[in-house]
DNA sequence: ATAATATACTACTAATATCGTAGGAATACT
DNA sequence: AGTATTCCTACGATATTAGTAGTATATTAT
């Protein structure tokens, strides 16, 4: 139960994003050398980002990517569910006939309880909220 | 970020151990017919569990495996760093030069409360928990 | 003793997913 | 026209998963 590659630098990307704003469109090569990733492998990302909506690409020179909407309306539960699917996959939620064993019952209970847990950090966060505390670091430590 | 069939069998089986308490060690053929597993496969789920000292095994004739603690010392975050590892690896959270990229704290902080939350679950629950769960569905269904 | 039962150990394999790399096509700005 | 950028598709190397297989070892029962 490791995050992959993919959801990490996912997320750093659609950051990147996020703290642009107002500043026009971000390109692949700007985001992969600040992030350190490999453009070819980011380009992927950003279509899977794309087509989940949550960003809109401008083509051609000076093009790049901007947020589809606010950062404050972009769940991490959304970015989450793009790159990496659902939070937690146990078929027996689906299919009743696994409820005939007991234990897989209990068990099932125990997923479900741990799927809410990470759902609801996921859910209560956005883009936004990210960038801010970003924000207030950096504010800090300039005071420093 | 979805369960590897490692896990999910291994905590089916280890609840089955853990329903099993005062009746003796349950052997690994029982425990693969009762769950619907491999047998073969279920071996090499047993020996990690045995290794992580979470249950014991009686070679021979008769023998099989029982808990190595009482069900209500089993936390299910034990028997899941077992069988699948950490919750969530960042590798940011160890290695401090990756603080120098400003997204890359915010998502940082962000896995470590997801993790923090799927943490706080399995550590809250032990395996007496859910097997008292099974008790009280059981007790109720034969009310009905 | 011998047979039967059960775990222990090690190696192998097929399928799948991950993490990229590569090349070129399409689009838009200057 | 030329350059910068996204878009699309295919390929490949590596790792992991989910088993299968065979044999060795320990314990009990007869």
């Amino acid at each position: 139960m490791k995050l992959s590659t993919r959801t990490r630098y996912g997320v750093r990307a659609i950051l990147e994003l996020a703290g642009n704003h107002g500043e026009g469109p971000m390109q692949i090569k700007m985001i992969a050398h600040r992030q350190d990733i490999s453009i070819k492998y980011l380009e992927q990302l950003m279509a899977i980002l794309k087509s989940a909506g949550l960003v809109r690409s401008i083509r051609g020179a000076k093009g790049g990517y901007i947020l589809a909407k606010k950062a404050s309306q972009i769940k991490l539960i959304d970015v989450f569910n793009a790159l990496e699917g659902q939070v937690t996959t146990v078929e027996c939620v689906e299919n009743e006939n696994y409820c005939a064993r007991v234990a897989d019952c209990v068990a099932r209970q125990l997923w479900a309880e741990v799927q809410k847990a990470i759902e609801s950090v996921l859910q209560s966060m956005t883009l936004q909220d990210l960038v801010d505390r970003t924000r207030d670091k950096k504010a800090l430590s300039y005071q420093i």
